[in-house]
DNA sequence: CAATGTTATGCAATCGTATTCATCAATGAA
DNA sequence: TTCATTGATGAATACGATTGCATAACATTG
């Protein structure tokens, strides 16, 4: 409205100056003498001068935006996005800008066409992925980021069949600690809720670390226990009262997550058990909502902040042409109220 | 890794065609002929090719991103993202992508100057201002915005002090059906938990719309059931207990925001007291949390949808130079378990 | 004083694309 | 045949910064 942005050569010409020391002068080069860095700096605020990021992306091949790919296999248009990678979000934010980098935030589905529609040279740095999901599907996607010579960094498990750094959760241990917590507390009869062989192997890794605890305590496993659902609303909801009507006997559930353990506890609650005296309940993320649930939800907990941190450090660490290290971090076991009463 | 990644030249020289016309070919231009275009098309996709954008966004002056900015008194650093906003996130963030359109996300503290640090020229084509706020407190930041030329569009109500489009629901509306409903199942001394003068105008209408149904149902307003609090969870689960310290008698709350509820529900049932038998509750927002509690939450919905959409295309109008006017949203009443038992 | 080094600055090339203007061949009309 | 007309293409330039290299002034050294 009020005319173009004024553009180097502007403060160039108020100064004085070559643009070239302009250029110099706004970022703090010492190769120009402080006087005339002043002048040049003092004049660029007067004239409400800031620097085009596009041109200088263009110019020096760096954009300083990262990526943030949200996905997700039921796709995205009825996306109602996991708050635990929501969460995320402002973890990995706060880290990026912290380091002055924007993110650019992406919800994909699992369509096999992003990368040539999103991922443009010069348009991010690098780029972090977020989801569960079968991973070894994405395996495509992953190299044409290689290929075109994109940094990224995974979320989740190591996997060794695919390429590139990630950073995750250890998932088994998660597991274990959610299990040995409800045999501690005395249950033996124990469901699992969850994905478990197929889709996403973090979620088979917490069904893993939950047998592992059960064999550890001379617990034999009842595959009828197992029961093998999504982790929404509905499909939970469903499964537990297909378990209630199958008339199998159960003391606990170990949700693969907090979301599954929330619409398991509604169900119960909805069919007259009582949570825990009659079944005790242990999540997975905790999620804010964990603590607002009656009873309050007893879960493993991932540190989001950490994470984000990790997460964004590394990515840059590739950025910069650092060798970095995937990284396993350790969850924790939060007891609350559905586990011990 | 892999060499540079292939520039229009590269693909012009394969083609034996001019970059001009490889330009025009990868746009769809009626200016080359078919036969050629779909030679340049075939070439790049061998090639691997894709445009880069920070050439493209210095050449034509567009982005094709649009800023999200979610700001919070609180400061950024302690940020626990309102889920609000955070759902409204998903919502405008597919919308843009709808229209070709990436989403960069910002969290902003109340600091004075983000503009100069975060809104470079060539950064993006327009930007979208999410809070609960002072929004007088930041009328600075809008002219400022105003001043680079930069197009932006608010949530929130529409002030006249205040420059700019604004997207927003019907506040007042809200606070009149959530007190009507109260009223309609009996209750009679309604307290009013949340920011009310200071502060957000946003919050300040829904009080608002209370008053005016209880005013037009003839019953008086008690000042001391009017508890201005923040509506964070330990304040109001501070605000509370002060309630009910007090000695005060009442049989139903009516808070500012879901988190508000849901927190007062939580400081209610652990001083013995039953929801909704002795005291009714209704929030506002229904955030995807409120179906989640014990009781579930009975509460005023925003379209979250809707408005993302809205905010979107309003936006998009707003950098095509169109004409686009404020629009205000009619929220709706969702009855749960908190209020009626 | 000549030779050399240091410091601050300017010139010009470059990044990869979109677009204006000129060009050239082919076409149709006169 | 000749001249305007149309259609397809290429040459050149602009977008706004960064940066290698050249240069000029000035200080230092033997």
């Amino acid at each position: 409205m009020a005319g173009q942005n004024p553009t180097s050569w502007d403060i160039a010409a108020a100064a004085g100056v070559s643009q070239a020391t302009v250029s110099r002068a706004l970022r703090d080069s010492p190769l120009v003498r402080e006087e005339t860095r002043e002048r040049v700096q003092q004049i660029a605020r007067e004239l409400n001068y800031s620097v085009n990021r596009s041109a200088v992306s263009l110019r020096t091949r760096h954009t300083r935006i990262i990526g943030l790919f949200l996905f997700d296999e039921n796709g995205r248009r009825q996306f109602e996005p996991n708050p635990f990678f929501l969460t995320m979000l402002g973890s990995i934010t706060l880290s990026a800008a912290d380091l002055g980098y924007d993110v650019l935030v992406n919800f994909q589905g699992s369509d096999d066409e992003w990368l040539n529609d999103v991922v443009h040279p010069g348009r991010m740095d690098g780029v972090i992925l977020l989801g569960y999901g079968d991973y070894l599907k994405s395996e495509p996607k992953l190299r044409a980021l290689t290929e075109a010579g994109i940094q990224f960094i995974l979320w989740g498990p190591k996997i060794p069949e695919l390429r590139g750094h990630t950073i995750g959760c250890d998932n088994v241990k998660g597991g274990e600690l959610a299990a040995h917590h409800l045999l501690e507390c005395g249950r033996k009869r124990i469901a699992f809720l969850g994905n478990t062989s197929k889709g996403s192997p973090e979620l088979a890794a917490r069904n893993q670390g939950f047998k592992n605890a059960l064999t550890r305590a001379g617990v034999a496993i009842d595959p009828e226990l197992c029961i093998e659902t999504d982790y929404d609303e509905t499909k939970v909801t469903e499964a537990v009262r297909r378990l209630l009507a199958s008339g199998k006997s159960f003391d606990a559930i170990f949700a693969v997550t907090d979301i599954a353990a929330i619409a398991a506890m509604r169900a119960l609650q909805s069919a007259g058990i009582k949570v825990p005296e009659q079944v005790a309940i242990v999540g997975f993320d905790d999620l804010p909502i964990a603590e607002y649930v009656t009873p309050r939800l007893t879960t493993v907990r991932q540190d989001v902040r950490e994470a984000g941190h990790l997460l964004v450090h590394s990515l840059m660490g590739m950025i910069n042409g650092e060798a970095v290290a995937s990284v396993v971090m350790e969850p924790q076991l939060v007891v609350r109220e559905s586990s011990v009463g």
